[in-house]
DNA sequence: ATGAAAGCGCTAACAG
DNA sequence: CTGTTAGCGCTTTCAT
């Protein structure tokens, strides 16, 4: 009797078979089925066909909530990123989902918009559905409660962008301070002296801070008086950078070249200098951070660290991976990746030249 | 006694508490700690205190699997992109995301890389793992084999960016033929007459295919000849892109716009037509599609047809999420929207003019 | 090679 | 207000 595509219903409502139906269709017992599915080799060949066709028959697809129930993993892994708008965590993310997909491994998503507060509950639910590790990016991975109870709840996790000073824990980033100072010693040798940095709110990324410390770092090396960094709040949407960037008008009091602390920031002060009237890199040279891949279709295209955020995200998958799989084996490996970064060359950075 | 922050080991594994180990501290059963969870005012005051206390002590965190497995539910929807590469995909994922959060739903994610194969995978692997529902974008939403698989099944389900025409098929997306319609209208307007449309591949996707009826349509309605499309392989990351436009070298060969399916192709084509030597606006416009964010911080500004890419994952998922809990009560209302398109005037578009 | 049975964590009758 | 119990789907001993 051939049932297949017909559904079950019992009073309106649709009965998905189990494993229970499944065996009762063929003959033989729940642990038959589930050995077929589990071991195919140890059933004899013919009960395989049996349930092979029972299954097909009913339509059966195996239900993971129970497995996982079973088994105590969910061969699921968690993400955390701060917010999907910036394509470096949307890339990212993509690295994560391929390399998961190779390995059977499914992605749970969340988001937090760079509240530390969301932080805490994102891990929390994650936590909740059981997942078998967690990629995320914080606020601030030296001090993060949301990672502290990843630690003692022993849930294997991987940073991303994220790059622990004081404490040791896994990660997957670019040096930032090490490409922060090879962007600036970049414009520094093109030879620019007034070098400013744009950057997001500090406290909400470490990374910006340490890309700071890399901006110092150049300027001091090289005999340089830092400049005061320039704070943008974050939902700077509009041109609300516009007022961060009004006193540029004045030559005296304008950089010959920025700093920025990442693309989207690089490509708004973009348009707000040549909204004030300002050409770039003709009145000011720009710096980005990320590499995004849009930079290099504009004109002029945008000078950047690149930073190779799918790689990232898949480095960060596979080292999860490891870890989780190890993790039955018992010892545990702390791994810290850092990732080779490298200093797009592009339009947006020119020579300084005092006669402009 | 206080436990807090002790955590409890068996041979080296660490033990998560359940709420058996939460009832045997607090002394009292499972049924009253299921109870506390679940329905807080059940339960008298001072057990509360008691079960409350035993949670804190041992660092209980509710388990998921075990609460989908029996009620057969997940809160958690599943979620398939194409790609999270194009802006629009990963700006839609976001409105989901968020949206999902204010209702205590999860998100799972798949990507498919527009494999139309991967899609029926992505689907076999969100269902197995039980969620309530999908939101997805697949190739071709009037023939495509998930889909059906989704309505037999009956899992509730949202097209996104999809606008079935010959089925009905609940969905959320702009207008694409209109939209398309709107913006060559425009062009034509702006005295444009060989207009010329870019496209990916058609077959790798029904909106683009949507968004050349509209093309069409505008230009036979102004007595205009269609030009013969040019579609261009996907992975045209780098100048690929470029062989397609060299006959624009030819004056004569050369549309004096261009419509573009999306804003990558756009962008892109921008790219390729400056290393051509052409200038945009003066010897080619270009209008995109999709209306990314960055379009509006280059220079010139890109004309594009604006959709709303984050509230359509947002009504997305509040559509999804109305017909997982409306299916309770049985009756199911299929619903379209069409959400409204702008057509985003920029710089990257001008009058035409035969004098050039 | 197969079956019977226990139990993963949880909720929902049902009984008191 | 609280406890007892069954069972969601599955895997895995332990027998046979």
């Amino acid at each position: 009797m051939r049932r297949h595509d017909v559904n079950v219903y019992i009073n309106h409502y649709i009965v998905r078979p189990s494993i229970k139906q499944v065996a009762l269709e063929a003959g033989v017992s729940i642990a038959t089925v589930s050995r077929l599915l589990n071991n195919p080799d140890s059933v004899s060949i013919d009960t395989a066909g049996k349930v092979n066709q029972a299954i097909e028959a009913l339509g059966f697809r195996p239900n993971f909530t129970g497995r996982n129930l079973r088994a105590g993993r969910s061969r699921t892994v968690g993400v955390v990123v701060p917010t999907l708008s910036n394509t470096v965590f949307a890339q990212c993310l993509q690295g994560v989902e391929l390399a998961a997909r190779q390995r059977d491994y499914s992605v749970m998503l969340t988001a937090t918009e760079y509240r530390q507060q969301d932080e805490a509950a994102a891990v929390e639910l994650l936590l909740a559905h059981r997942v078998d590790g967690v990629i995320l990016t914080v606020t601030n991975a030296d001090a993060s409660a949301t990672l502290d109870v990843l630690e003692r709840e022993q849930i294997p996790y991987v940073l991303v962008y994220n790059q622990p000073q004081e404490s040791t824990r896994p990660s997957v980033s670019v040096d930032n301070r090490a490409a922060a100072y090879d962007a600036v010693t970049y414009l520094i040798r093109l030879g620019h002296q007034r070098i400013q940095m744009l950057a997001g709110q500090f406290h909400a990324s470490d990374r910006a801070i340490q890309r700071y410390h890399g901006y110092l770092q150049a300027m001091q090396q090289h005999n340089l008086v830092p400049l005061e960094p320039i704070e943008v709040p974050r939902h700077t949407n509009t041109s609300l950078a516009f007022e961060y960037l009004q006193a540029f008008r004045n030559p005296s009091q304008r950089p010959s070249a920025l700093f920025c602390s990442n693309d989207l920031l690089a490509l708004s002060a973009m348009r707000d200098l040549r909204a004030l009237g300002l050409r770039v890199p003709d009145d000011v040279s720009i710096m980005g951070f990320d590499g995004i891949p849009l930079g290099e279709l504009m004109e002029p295209t945008l000078s950047s660290v690149e930073q190779p955020s799918e790689q990232i995200g898949e480095l960060a998958l596979r080292t999860l991976v490891t870890t989780i799989e190890e993790q039955q084996g018992g010892h545990l490996v702390v791994a810290s990746h850092i990732l080779p970064h490298t200093v797009r060359i592009g339009g947006s950075v020119k020579p300084f030249t005092s006669h402009r």
